[in-house]
RNA sequence: GCGGGUGUGGUGAAAUUGGUAGACACGCCAGACUUAGGAUCUGGUGCCUCACGGUGUGUAGGUUCGAGUCCUAUCACCCGCACCA
């Protein structure tokens, strides 16, 4: 019999979609494990072969957890609303619903070919109505709470509000918007509700507020900071300016702190973990104020050196900051004017290229120091960003390299305040090695001191305060786009209004087109049925609009990372209709023990995850504080492309190795016109690809009668036609040899160029086990006893192999696999003693063969679900035992001796041993104790 | 500039965590069989040397009886953040 993959594949996957094998009991007495992948966005290009490899990886952990006895949750699901599909429906008209699902058919055809162990009963789709309700609500549920520091935790707004009705915001410790002033319980109580609805919304961990956002004026929309790289949009790479708009945010700020200390409880990555305080940007220092003369107005700054306050010798103030125009001085104000509207026609790439130049204006104003009343003169300068701190420094230009740099460019004096340090040259900004000077109260102080002490002084003239400051800032939660969720929200007088659990999902309605409406509206706007009837409680005709029963709905919809910032906690209950989740299951499964996914996610997904996650916490909806335990980066597999090298004019095509000094370009060539082990370009092919019909009538300067195209490593994509297609592979060699070979190829965190070259070799070793089982006429399986080195090699493979996979290091695996294959093929072993539990232990790497191998075998149902087979180390010290060998009670090394040596002759072994001596240098040991199958103790 | 990471044969990579470097696989070389293939099997393969032997984990030092592994310095490459006050 020979192995047939192509059968066997497709004969047990319809058996585990048949028998609803990997479906998850929501109870069980077993002890759970959740195994969780990043799912996919479904894109209209399919998967390529390195989309799976972190599959895989889940995959063979969640069946090596099976086996080994926990209830396993391995679900998938589609994060499948996004831009693609929107700007795929603006060219044909085809509605994105269309394109999703049928891009979904496809990646699930792809995906049941590789034989993954997913429970797709329990599916998701971020764009089906039936999730994204729970989307809808948990945006309600945001609205419907903020922030309390006094406990650290989200709570009801109807608490807020009650304070607010008994003493105002006086003593309230909340989370709120900047420009929030005081009140009292009767200025509260005598507001309008409009009012009071207006201030609620400063306090709301979601809220509408007029805010200065990234404007893609090519896709239309704005973007959160994660999704802009380099100053333009990460998808695209359009320019991103900065414009204002009214737009739902997250005040994912209230949570920086605990964002942050989570971390420390968390099995991810260090540079993962390293992006994400990044990110969070927490820096402690001081707030101080400065008080300006000849105005009312005082500048606030921001500062991680209130040490340094006696060097001040001016401040600078972001271009766009608010105090700007009211303290220019009328003989500078065309001068400011002009700086202003300079810096703003710079985009931000611009601006990001050269940090070098120095640029700014001086505004006329002077401020006061708050300790010497000197007037320090207030500057403008682009080098000052608006969007961190408040917009504002004080500069120190003898402690910080810019501020030195700005003071040297525009002559501004420069304060040594710094004791014993030369700073003719550049500024000195080691805080930990210096005393100060010429700083009053501060002299002699080093930066700890000091610190601590100009706190108290600013604290006690009222002119600052200990702050900590975050980078991060609130996320915009708007999108003028179409294919995303629809927000629950309708406008009263322009106040939102939140539409009730029991009518949710708010249905995305149908529109003519997906672009934006002619007068600047998102595409929502083009929805002819579109506003919310309060009487009926459902969504009618805009016609009906009467602002009093009937009102306008949300025009803009959810961005990308709503719908994925809760879905894994939907898998563990995913056909509940009610809750997004019932208690129990979100109790049973708790949270994710093992997330798989792209490091791309560092700073978007992970982190607004971690954010809701905690949010769903503190109002009672989620069982843990964080949600993925451990996490994982699977290691990008890189495409190898191929090129072809044109001349100037189209007219030769000149092999690799005959380009030297001709002016050439190269031209991507697609993987199937050339042959991928040698290189060698196959002309006719090529000739006849539609993708070259340019050159069907070049010449081809050929080298040994051969063109040989250049190769080079760079990211797997259609643009590049270097993309691998899994079924390709799964088609010629099988979907057990893909999963092994993705494997195989090295590290799973690691970056990789996919090369076929090897994968003969994985291919081989199937072919190889097959034969253990069964030759041209069957099966060959013998009840005999096997020898003691079939059970070494049988033992050493287990143990490496629940080694390997409880240290995600599968590649050495496969090798192992291998080892023994060999082993045992030359041993002839055909033991069924030694191969029934060889197909367990090889069943989560290469499952179609196992099933197949354990039928043959003569046992019922699936290999999956039989005990992992247990390490006994007897089989491996059978003739041989280690000993660790200490000097004087320290121990040094070990060595393997004989089992059956009396101590006399292990005694006579150790002394010779060359390794023992060099421990001893000459010092003969008086005595050499032994303890049988325990340490051999050198005495000196 | 700051942070994280990686350097081992022609190639992908192992190395029980300080104990025979290069397992396993690709490739290559030689051979066997043959229905002539991109099949299967056997043996060899770090480098230098006919050999004996020498040498070898980016580079230079150090600790140690012993270093790919630990320490110091240095170089190269990759990733993330970046005028963050």
């Amino acid at each position: 019999m020979k192995y047939f993959h192509n059968e066997i594949e497709a004969k047990w996957q319809q058996y585990w979609a048949k028998n609803q094998t990997f479906a998850a009991q929501n109870n069980s007495d077993k002890p759970k494990y959740y195994v969780l992948d990043m799912f996919p966005y479904p894109s209209g290009a399919g998967l390529h072969v390195g989309h799976p490899l972190g599959y895989i990886a889940s995959d063979i952990v969640a069946r090596y957890k099976r086996h080994q006895g926990f209830n396993v949750l391995h679900p998938q699901g589609y994060d499948s609303f996004g831009l693609p599909a929107e700007q795929y429906a603006i060219q044909t008209g085809q509605h994105p619903e269309k394109t999703t699902k049928e891009n979904i058919a496809r990646y699930r055809e792809q995906l049941d070919k590789i034989g993954f162990s997913f429970d797709w009963s329990r599916e998701v789709r971020t764009s089906n109505p039936d999730y994204y309700k729970h989307t809808q609500w948990i945006f309600i549920q945001l609205f419907n709470s903020y922030y309390c520091k006094d406990t650290d935790q989200a709570r009801p707004v109807e608490e807020l509000i009650e304070v607010f009705q008994q003493e105002g915001n006086t003593r309230i410790h909340a989370v709120c918007d900047e420009d929030v002033l005081t009140f009292t319980a009767e200025e509260w109580n005598s507001w309008s509700p409009e009012a009071q609805q207006l201030m609620l919304l400063k306090y709301r961990l979601t809220y509408l507020a007029e805010t200065e956002v990234n404007w893609c004026p090519a896709l239309g929309t704005v973007l959160a900071n994660d999704e802009i790289v380099n100053g333009v949009s990460e998808r695209g790479g359009h320019p991103v300016i900065r414009k204002k708009m009214t737009q739902w945010s997250m005040r994912i700020s209230a949570y920086a702190e605990r964002l942050l200390q989570g971390l420390e409880t968390i099995d991810w990555t260090e540079s993962l973990k390293e992006s994400q305080r990044n990110w969070i940007g927490k820096s402690v220092g001081a707030a101080v104020t400065f008080n300006l003369k000849n105005h009312d107005e005082v500048i606030e700054v921001f500062t991680t050196r209130p040490d340094t306050i006696f060097g001040v010798t001016f401040m600078t103030l972001a271009p766009e900051h608010e105090l700007v125009a009211k303290i220019t001085t009328p003989e500078q104000k065309s001068a400011v004017e002009s700086y202003i509207e300079a810096t703003a026609k710079r985009s931000e790439r611009e601006r990001m290229a050269d940090v070098k130049t120095i640029s700014g204006v001086f505004t006329g104003a002077y401020a006061e120091h708050p300790f010497t009343k000197e007037p320090i003169p207030v500057w403008i300068g682009d080098y000052v960003l608006a969007g961190y701190g408040t917009g504002a420094v004080m500069a120190v230009p003898c402690g910080d390299e810019r501020d030195y740099a700005f003071a040297k460019h525009f002559g501004l004096p420069i304060v040594n305040i710094l004791e014993g340090v030369d700073i003719s040259e550049a500024a000195h900004d080691d805080k930990n090695t210096t005393i100060l000077a010429n700083s009053d109260f501060l002299n002699g102080l080093n930066y700890k001191e000091a610190t601590k002490k100009i706190i108290e002084e600013l604290e006690k003239i009222g002119a600052g305060k200990a702050k900590v400051n975050y980078r991060l800032r609130d996320a915009v939660f708007s999108r003028q786009r179409y294919w995303g969720e629809p927000f629950p929200v309708y406008y009263v007088n322009g106040l939102p209004q939140m539409i009730a659990k029991e009518h949710l999902p708010i249905m995305l309605p149908e529109v003519e087109k997906y672009l934006p409406t002619e007068d600047g509206q998102p595409p929502l706007g083009n929805a002819s049925v579109w506003a919310w009837d309060t009487k009926t409680n459902q969504v009618v005709s805009n016609d009906l609009i009467d602002n009093v029963n009937i009102f306008p709905l949300e025009l803009n919809t959810m961005p990308g990372w709503a719908g994925s910032s809760w879905y894994w906690m939907r898998y563990m209950d995913a056909q509940n209709n009610g809750d997004f989740a019932s208690e129990d299951a979100l109790k049973y499964w708790e949270n994710v023990d093992l997330y798989i996914g792209g490091s791309e996610h560092a700073t978007g997904h992970l982190l607004y995850s971690r954010f809701w996650n905690k949010f769903l916490k503190d109002r009672g909806f989620a069982p843990t504080e964080e949600p993925f335990k451990k996490l994982i980066n699977q290691g990008m597999i890189l495409g190898n492309s191929a090129f072809v090298y044109r001349t100037e004019d189209s007219k030769k095509l000149i092999s690799k190795g005959l380009i030297k000094d001709n002016n050439v370009h190269p031209i991507h060539a697609d993987l199937s016109v050339i042959n991928d082990i040698t290189n060698e370009l196959d002309i006719e092919k090529f000739k006849t690809h539609p993708l070259y019909s340019d050159y069907a009538n070049a010449e081809f300067v050929l080298e040994d009668g051969k063109y040989i195209v250049g190769r080079e490593v760079e990211k797997m994509s259609k643009s590049k036609y270097n993309v691998v297609n899994p079924d390709d592979i799964c088609e010629q060699y099988g979907a057990d040899t893909l999963r092994l070979y993705e494997m195989f190829l090295g590290p799973l965190e690691q970056a990789k160029p996919w090369n076929t070259a090897g994968i003969t070799g994985v291919s081989g070793f199937l072919k190889k086990l097959w034969r253990l089982y069964f030759d041209d006429n069957g099966l060959i399986i013998t009840d005999e006893e096997p020898t003691k080195d079939m059970y070494k090699s049988l033992h050493k493979t287990i143990k490496k192999v629940t080694e390997d996979i409880e240290n995600f290091s599968f590649n050495t695996s496969v090798s192992q696999f291998m080892i023994c294959v060999n082993e045992l093929a030359q041993q002839k072993c055909h033991h069924r003693a030694i191969l029934e539990p060889l197909a367990v232990i090889i069943s989560p790497y290469a499952p179609h063969i196992a099933e197949e191998l354990w039928s043959a075998l003569g046992h019922e149902g699936s290999v999956s679900t039989v005990a992992f087979p247990k390490f006994e180390e007897k089989y491996l010290v059978e003739s041989e035992k280690e000993y660790p060998v200490s000097f004087n009670g320290k121990m040094r090394f070990t060595i393997k001796l004989p089992l059956d040596l009396t101590a006399a002759q292990i005694e006579e072994i150790v002394m010779a041993d060359e390794r023992t001596q060099n421990q001893l240098q000459g010092r003969a040991p008086n005595k050499v104790i032994i303890v049988p199958g325990k340490i051999i103790n050198l005495v000196g």
